[in-house]
DNA sequence: CGCATTCACTTAACATGTTAAGTATTTCGC
DNA sequence: GCGAAATACTTAACATGTTAAGTGAATGCG
């Protein structure tokens, strides 16, 4: 069996974590969360999405981000309505005191960004970003843990 | 701020998932998960390791180590013995068990790392190794979380 | 209409991620 | 050798990942 530490799970994760670790002090100064910002950051792009849809963008899974919003909500950097349209629906959207917390965030963030992209090459990093999308791509077909399929 | 759907973090994130949950369900199967069964990969290739040593292979942080250690010893798929020379270290390896459980798993394993290199090209996979490696190399003399620094 | 099914979440339960604190052992400096 | 500091874990506490089950609201269909 091959050297595990060499498998591609293996590099993703050391990749990922490589760079979390240059975000996760400055968030953490401000109370957040990687998943928390994610979501704040979905959120600042809209107006006001479902929770279903915000789960898809900011890469959650359901439960994972209904405690969230529960959380975010009590804090206050968020808001939530029920659709009238459909009860079931709930819309999000980001409250002004989550757009003052992501304004005095953002500029580290950014700068942490420019850092590694400065060292990693601007050129390599467009490289590397497309060549995951592709992987992403040539997985997708192949699902992994589907349901409504034609198996059993 | 740019699209973080794009960003760096949310690239790698996507294609890691992507590449799990093609093993996560077999993992399941034979009642393991993913932390679990990189380390009995990690023990498998020696005789016996450290706790500390085998965090750093396995890429867990020491309290999931502990927990996770805990639960397969009980399970008896490792063996754990405390060293001569340091009562402080725990020498870790794998149980004929646990041999017999990897040996059962490993097939379908491969098989599905076979399909993913297939799908994505072994060539193109190597380079995206390198491209993840080269990255992680860029962002290790940055730190991030480190001690014993010179900072404050 | 009536009712089974689907849908959009939420809760629950258990495993891991993450940081801080705790414990026992060993090493170092004097 | 002895007490402070370092080392190798382990525990604790809280947040998230992951799967299954639960809840209330909408839909589909006979």
């Amino acid at each position: 069996m091959r050297d595990f530490s060499r498998s591609l799970p293996m590099s993703l994760l050391r990749a990922r974590e490589a760079v979390m670790r240059q975000f996760r002090p400055s968030l953490r100064e401000h109370g957040l969360t990687e998943q928390q910002w994610r979501i704040l950051r979905a959120l600042a792009a809209i107006e006001a999405v479902e929770v279903t849809e915000l789960a898809r963008t900011a890469f959650l899974l359901g439960p994972s981000l209904s405690r969230i919003l529960r959380d975010l909500e009590a804090r206050h950097l968020i808001e939530r309505k029920t659709a009238k349209a459909d009860q079931r629906r709930s819309m999000v959207s980001i409250s002004k005191e989550g757009v003052k917390l992501m304004a005095s965030v953002a500029p580290t963030s950014e700068a942490i960004y420019a850092e590694i992209t400065r060292r990693f090459g601007a050129r390599k990093l467009a490289e590397l970003q497309d060549m995951l999308g592709a992987l992403e791509q040539s997985l997708a077909e192949l699902g992994g843990a589907e349901e409504a399929s034609s198996e059993e």
